[in-house]
DNA sequence: CCAAAAGTGTTTCACGTACACCCATGC
DNA sequence: GCATGGGTGTACGTGAAACACTTTTGG
């Protein structure tokens, strides 16, 4: 107890709202709690930010130390300040969003000494704090942006094929597409490095593979074209 | 001297960006600083979050207590966690924007003890901390959402011509439109409501004035329609 | 009567949308 | 040979964009 400030302040944390592809199933990654309070309720994962750390950094640090996933697209969401969000004291709260692919964190997660696992994100149990307000909003920034920035591609394998992209779209909308209209529109932006392979394993006619471009992404961006599904 | 915890706090303040639109011209308010660090500087208004207010209410009391703007649409913009962003020591800014309606706002800012201006959003002195940086963000947001929700309707008065509305988007948007296009568009999602005046004081023929239908925007809001210029 | 801005329709083109069949592959 | 998904083209309608002149009003 050796911190000394004139006025009361506010303690600072971040949580982080991870979000993974499994098929054609949304899923949100939580840990499971061993602290009061909400011992033993799931919550986000996250934590205190350290004083001489910046709040990304804090948000990657608790990403690694409570499930393992690092490497991982991450976005700031939204701060909530509520004042009784957190009924020890007065806890400010900057969110995070993060976007993994699933195939490479699939094992890691559950390696973790504290429980961490994966929820289809219609399927939730219920959430300590502010934690389904925040997964909540997370989920909404998550379906308007997809549609206008190339998000999508952080969700999927480096490799993917069209149908995976087109069904990582049906699944966040919330809505079918079209198939023939679908390929056009994205095959037309040429975003879109079309490999000399196709997938393995599948009992059918196997499907082309794919990579997104993103150092073409950033020169198209650059002279004003506007990605948008 | 009387607030101890176990580890070092950062401090945590809230900044606004204030927007007004003078004709055709952006403008910010910004406040002159008395106090070091910057003392003499501009900069953007903005103070210390008490611990029993929400972020919120931090960025509605400091507007007010620098600058008498009051009522104003009020959003959150970004948080700040550079650990370097304030040379006292380590301090997290939330940052809002306001929009407020220039023509209610141009006396009141004055007025106050505390020095506070507008200044052209392409002409800002030199600001103190990283606040051009929140400032280019903001500017840059504006410019985003102004397009798909009606936002710039805080801009203007209650009744507006449809010259003021299309200048207000130029400004914003930085580019010409389409006179005849414009009045289509916007006239054909009906949320804009002809009144029985026109303007006043005008050296020509007098434009007839509008006022926008908040209600039935968010009748058709729920019912899937999108706001788009 | 002149200056200044208000107000008004039509044509063209691009793009979104709807829609159905043959093909390749693994079992 | 059959089940499964891969891959492909066209027709139609809607909406965006380009574009110029007449009307009203105040001075």
């Amino acid at each position: 107890m050796s911190y000394k400030y004139e006025y009361p302040r506010a303690a600072l944390t971040v949580d982080c709202v991870v979000f993974g592809l499994d098929e054609d199933d949304l899923k949100v990654l939580l840990i499971r709690r061993d602290m009061e309070p909400f011992a033993g309720r799931w919550a986000l994962p996250g934590g205190f930010v350290h004083v001489d750390e910046t709040l990304e950094t804090a948000a990657m640090r608790e990403l690694v130390e409570e499930t393992g996933v690092q490497n991982v697209y991450l976005e700031q969401l939204y701060t909530f300040g509520d004042v009784e969000r957190d009924p020890r004291e007065r806890v400010v709260s900057v969110a995070y969003y993060a976007l993994v692919k699933l195939s490479d964190h699939r094992v890691q997660a559950a390696t973790d000494a504290r429980e961490a696992a994966w929820f289809s994100i219609d399927d939730t149990p219920s959430l300590g704090f502010d934690h389904q307000n925040i997964l909540a909003t997370a989920h909404e920034r998550l379906r308007g942006k997809v549609r206008y920035q190339p998000l999508g591609f952080e969700l999927l394998p480096e490799k993917f094929t069209l149908r995976q992209l087109q069904q990582l779209y049906e699944t966040i909308l919330d809505r079918m597409l079209d198939k023939r209209n679908f390929r056009k529109k994205i095959l037309g932006m040429g975003l879109l490095k079309e490999l000399d392979e196709v997938e393995t394993e599948v009992a059918h006619r196997a499907a082309r593979l794919y990579r997104f471009d993103k150092r073409k992404y950033e020169r198209l961006t650059k002279q004003g074209f506007n990605f948008e599904i």
